[in-house]
RNA sequence: UGUGGUCUAGCUUAACUGGCAGAGCAUCUGAUUGUUAAUCAGAACGGUUUCGGUUCGACUCCGAAGACCACAGCCA
């Protein structure tokens, strides 16, 4: 029933402040407006219960039909999911309630009646999903997914910034490749010139970090891999710090320290998206420094042990790349994050400077995120040599043209640098505990997936 | 690109060894003063992704194409 408090309400008091759904415990005992879409409605008989979602969260509203007036009532009663509606009514707080707080509805405005939503809140397949990805953002998981990931970025920026890092962003249209130059997106634009969407803003970053010491780049990265995996996007976003007079000790210092920050943000900001999620959050709070450090050739070793258990199927060889098995068996030997470092360098990128104790080995090293979400972070330490990267970029046929700029950094100053890059959406899926990295992001592309 | 799998109503799906395509949800109509993906009653909705074949008869078997999914390689 209603309580006396709201019965002394006329429906044209002046004093119904907007406010948003997140906000409600401040507002408790008064009269408010909210201003959002119908999530659900459930009706039994003079009562209905239309649940309100305005982005902020989700409210149940309760509608006495001696409440409000005719129009009003008929306006409610047979409206269609996701139909547009503004609301005054009395905050309430109530156990029976989800979320705990109740509007006793005293006027309504329908802003739009919908008739036919496509997804309701029964099951539906990925694909149906996919291709209603539009509209399949405003339901609740997606949204705790995508308010994990601004708050992913937000912990990334805020580290970074705090940490005395400098945002100099990496140019996204580029004239050459930085990794494999199979995997890159042209572009039809430049006279005489073929252009490139970015792979990474790492040799940029180089040039950057030698002007401002500690910098990163935070942008949007596009690899024609034809690769379909969980794990993958045809565009994804990346941060990539560089730090000038810094190693590959000083790097794996600094990865440990920022994937410890960003899982602690998460755990703190957001505890109801976890809960939505289903979150096994004790996960996250094992996200603490050290993280093991394991040589490659250790690492080897422990993927030969899981072979000789039979918890391997193939024998892996050293020397090779870890495959996503590898990955995962290695993760799951340890309680956190894991870094494998010094990997052998003719499976890594061109830059990468030399082990000086051991030249066949890089000084790179990858973050393993544990529950065989794999590779969220790569990195290490760059080649200061010029005459080293003149004979790399040779022995990689790549054009030489290109690369002038960043051999100047090799001429004016070269100093010991190192930096990683992270995977936003592999990280935010790690974080929320999800299968594929697609729901990561707002509108997915991938290898088959082009639209909405 | 390779291997394996799936495709039936708007959605999620059932249909035995080849024998009348069946349900739940959504939609529409009504009931219900505390519903929680509400419940109850009623109505309407498909000929099985496409093309070809075998058969008295094909959702079911065979061939091809398409879409999608998983895994692998590659990477963040």
């Amino acid at each position: 029933m209603t309580t006396p408090e709201t019965e002394t309400h006329t429906p044209t008091s002046a004093a119904a402040p907007p406010v948003y759904i997140d906000q409600l415990a401040a507002h408790v005992g008064t009269t408010v407006t909210l201003h959002g879409w119908l999530y659900n409605l459930r009706s039994s008989g003079k009562l209905l219960f239309p649940q309100l979602r305005d982005g902020t969260g989700v409210v149940q509203c309760v509608v006495f039909k001696k409440n409000v007036s005719e129009a009003v009532w008929d306006a409610l009663k047979h409206l269609g999911q996701e139909s547009a509606l503004i609301v005054r009514g009395s905050v309430r707080a109530d156990e029976r309630a989800p979320g705990g707080f109740e509007i006793d509805v005293l006027d309504a405005e329908v802003v739009q009646a919908v008739e036919g939503y496509p997804i309701t809140l029964k099951e539906h397949g990925t694909e149906f999903l996919m291709d209603h990805r539009h509209l399949w953002l405003r339901s609740r998981r997606q949204h705790a997914i995508l308010k994990v990931r601004h708050t992913v970025i937000r912990a990334v920026r805020d580290f970074l910034d705090n940490d005395g890092f400098t945002l100099a962003d990496a140019p996204i249209l580029t004239p050459a490749a930085c990794e494999g130059t199979t995997t890159l997106f042209e572009v039809d634009y430049f006279e005489d010139e073929k252009a490139y969407l970015t792979q990474s803003g790492q040799l940029y970053n180089e040039a950057t970090a030698a002007a401002f010491g500690k910098v990163y780049c935070f942008g949007p990265t596009f690899r024609a891999e034809r690769s379909k995996t969980r794990r993958h996007l045809t565009e994804f976003w990346m941060v990539e710090p560089e730090m000038a007079y810094a190693t590959l000790d000083d790097v794996m210092n600094l990865c440990e320290r920022f994937i410890s920050y960003i899982a602690a943000r998460v755990l703190d900001e957001r505890k109801e998206e976890l809960k939505v999620l289903e979150r096994d959050t004790s996960k996250l709070e094992a996200i603490v420094p050290p993280f093991p450090r394991l040589h490659y050739d250790d690492a080897v070793k422990l993927l030969h042990e899981g072979h000789t258990r039979g918890e391997l199927e193939n024998r892996f060889e050293w020397g090779g790349d870890f495959g996503a098995p590898d990955e995962t068996y290695i993760s799951q030997q340890f309680d956190r994050p894991v870094m494998v470092h010094r990997y052998p360098a003719a499976v890594k990128a061109f830059y990468m400077k030399r082990d000086p104790e051991r030249d066949e080995l890089a000084l790179g090293v990858d973050v393993l995120a544990s529950e065989g979400y794999g590779e969220v972070i790569g990195g290490g330490e760059r080649a200061t040599s010029l005459e080293y990267l003149e004979a790399q970029i040779k022995a990689e046929e790549l054009p030489r043209e290109s690369f002038e700029w960043y051999l100047d950094l090799r001429r004016y100053g070269s100093v010991p640098h190192a930096g990683f890059g992270m995977g936003i959406e592999r990280c935010t899926a790690w974080m929320c505990g999800i299968e594929h990295v697609r729901e990561t992001i707002p509108f997915p592309r991938m290898l088959y997936r082009l639209r909405p």
